[in-house]
DNA sequence: GGACAGACTTGCAGTCAGAAAA
DNA sequence: TTTTCTGACTGCAAGTCTGTCC
């Protein structure tokens, strides 16, 4: 109890680091939990609502309604205009009917969800129209299921479960120009569940009738209950929270090495450069795509499955995805990049590059079809094996996390001011926020409303210049007429007070127009090093609730607790 | 060395709840 | 007090990377 909290950290990190060296995979000691909430079961629709095929009301079996509530709650999503969507749910539906159902069920088109789309348009009208003591007697339902099943013990702390709930079933929704989206997901029975807990502690009872799949204890995994999705036939998992120490420590440990690989990124450098004139080809590739992950903070690239949205990372590039320019807007050898990246986001940039490299992409360009991969050679494992050889623990996504955070660092090292305000300084930090972004690709559908709101600040810095004008007139008649020092210094303070609040909304709406398609909380939760904040807040007088709010500061506790305001990453 | 499974991190979008405006 | 708006939070898809098997 009389331990500070800062020492606490770096000493559990301190044996954690030991323990990692010589460890045999081991995550915890002892685990214990009350296992997975389940979604509710599926409410039967009333008698009331119908769904029509070919105009004619037909009464669905319970399970197959289930599956055409789906469909129908969205409706007015994009989605459902898709044709592989369309097909996709249809197929999966129609292998869940009973057998007269499908006998008269054979096209979509014909179907009619209608009436169940309102339905549940009215339902969700309801809930918002709930009085205040409904609405409360809900949350506090919640409140409590959260309690029973949000927290789990490991090794002896009570620590919060990340996502405790059994995914509910419903229609997939794939990113992009996903082959699948639009498939049943069907719903999970505790009878598909795996429970990972410690021995002798109390396992977790299923919900009556039923049974676990499956009950292990696995100390080498960190997760709680997992289950297969038959979308992929990929595991699912019920793992803890970022704010637990586990987490916590490998978040640390993340950054960590992050930070060795800025010990040795002027070798690994001049190594890919010189790879670049390899009497190898695979070298050289090896080279090129290690230099664009360097530069352009491109992933790794692994080869995907089919089945999936056609996306690529650097390693698994084509040549349809450059285009290269000897001379492009005045400058030399620049590299055109456009292709679909993780999520089905474009990355799109125009990039010079030196000589070499150039005459390199042109070489592996050479006899190859527009579908062909650029980096023939190589891949992910070949690339990440050879990482590893120069500085253990690197891999391709560290120079993601070391590029964004000595980013971070070095945009604030230049833009911070002392003599700036409080709201000038955090115009800065997220200025740098956003420069990492920019690196990273981080982007964002622009806000719905975001042109309204831009137009109510424009009024709104509009109104607060005429305030302005009205108070200097005011402030010159008090000066020029009464003299009375009391009124005067009063109309001073007045004007002050306005101008400074004009020039908050000014800074606020160059902040807002500047992130519109740029999203900030990727890079602010996954690859800056919170520790760099937390000393940049500290240093600056800035209070850190300005940059992170309640979640990003559980998250990094460990920083928070940990990290001088001298701290340099 | 390639295929595959498994575990864990990263990423965007949609929902929700509380703050701000009316 | 009611309505509107925004940022926090959740959900879950989609990456990365490691280990195992043949």
């Amino acid at each position: 109890p009389f331990l500070h909290k800062r020492w606490y950290w770096l000493l559990s990190l301190i044996i954690m680091r030991i323990k990692g060296k010589s460890s045999d995979g081991q995550k915890w000691t002892t685990l214990e939990h009350n296992g997975p909430l389940f979604p509710p079961e599926y409410e039967p629709l009333p008698n009331n609502v119908v769904f029509y095929y070919s105009g004619e009301a037909f009464k669905l079996g319970l399970a197959s309604e289930e599956i055409a509530t789906f469909y129908a709650k969205m409706l007015d999503h994009e989605y459902t205009t898709k044709e592989v969507f369309q097909k996709n749910f249809f197929n999966d539906w129609r292998e869940e009917m009973t057998e007269d159902e499908r006998k008269v069920i054979k096209k979509l088109s014909k179907c009619n969800f209608s009436e169940l789309h309102a339905y549940f348009v009215n339902k969700a009208e309801e809930k918002k129209n709930m009085t205040k003591e409904e609405k409360q007697a809900l949350k506090e339902d919640n409140a409590k299921l959260t309690e029973q099943y949000g927290f789990c013990f490991l090794d002896g702390h009570r620590e919060k479960i990340g996502n405790f709930r059994v995914e509910p079933p419903g229609l997939f929704r794939g990113r992009g120009e996903h082959p699948k989206m639009g498939k049943l997901k069907k719903r999970i029975q505790p009878e598909d569940i795996t429970i990972n807990c410690s021995k002798g502690s109390r396992i977790p009872g299923p919900p009556q009738g039923h049974k676990w799949r499956k009950v292990q204890h696995d100390n080498t995994v960190t997760w709680l209950a997992s289950w297969v999705e038959n979308i992929q036939g990929h595991p699912k998992y019920i793992m803890l929270n970022p704010s637990s120490k586990l987490k916590g420590e490998k978040d640390w440990q993340k950054y960590e090495t992050a930070r060795n690989l800025k010990l040795r990124v002027d070798s690994i450098r001049r190594q890919y450069q010189s790879d670049w004139s390899s009497h190898e080809m695979r070298n050289r590739q090896r080279g090129v795509a290690l230099y664009f992950i360097d530069k352009l903070a491109l992933r790794a690239g692994n080869e995907k499955e089919d089945d999936t949205a056609d996306t690529v990372g650097c390693c698994s590039l084509r040549v349809e995805h450059i285009t290269l320019h000897k001379e492009l807007d005045g400058k030399e050898w620049v590299v055109e990049f456009d292709f679909l990246g993780k999520d089905s986001i474009r990355y799109y940039n125009k990039v010079p590059v030196e000589k070499r490299v150039f005459k390199n992409l042109k070489l592996f360009m050479e006899n190859k079809d527009p579908d062909d991969d650029l980096f023939d050679r190589i891949n992910t494992t070949y690339l990440n094996k050879n990482l590893n050889e120069s500085m253990a623990g690197l891999t391709a996504k560290v120079f993601r996390t070391f590029n964004a955070s000595t980013t971070l660092q070095d945009q604030l090292n230049i833009m911070t001011k002392e003599d700036m305000t409080v709201e000038e300084k955090i115009l800065a930090y997220n200025r740098a926020n956003r420069a990492v972004a920019i690196l990273c690709n981080h982007q964002r559908a622009a806000p719905k409303t975001f042109e309204k709101s831009m137009q109510l600040l424009q009024e709104k810095i509009k109104k607060k210049k005429e305030q302005i004008e009205l108070a200097k007139r005011e402030l010159k008649e008090a000066k020029n007429a009464h003299r009375e020092r009391p009124l005067v210094a009063k109309k001073e303070k007045v004007l002050k007070r306005l101008q400074e609040q004009l020039k908050k909304l000014q800074l606020q709406m160059t902040d807002k127009e500047e992130n519109k398609v740029i999203a900030l909380g990727t890079s602010k939760l996954n690859y800056l090093d919170p520790r760099i904040t937390v000393a940049w807040c500290k240093k600056h007088k800035v209070p850190i609730e300005k940059i992170y709010n309640k979640t990003q500061r559980d998250k990094f506790a460990w920083a928070i607790d940990m990290t001088d305001e001298d701290f340099e990453f």
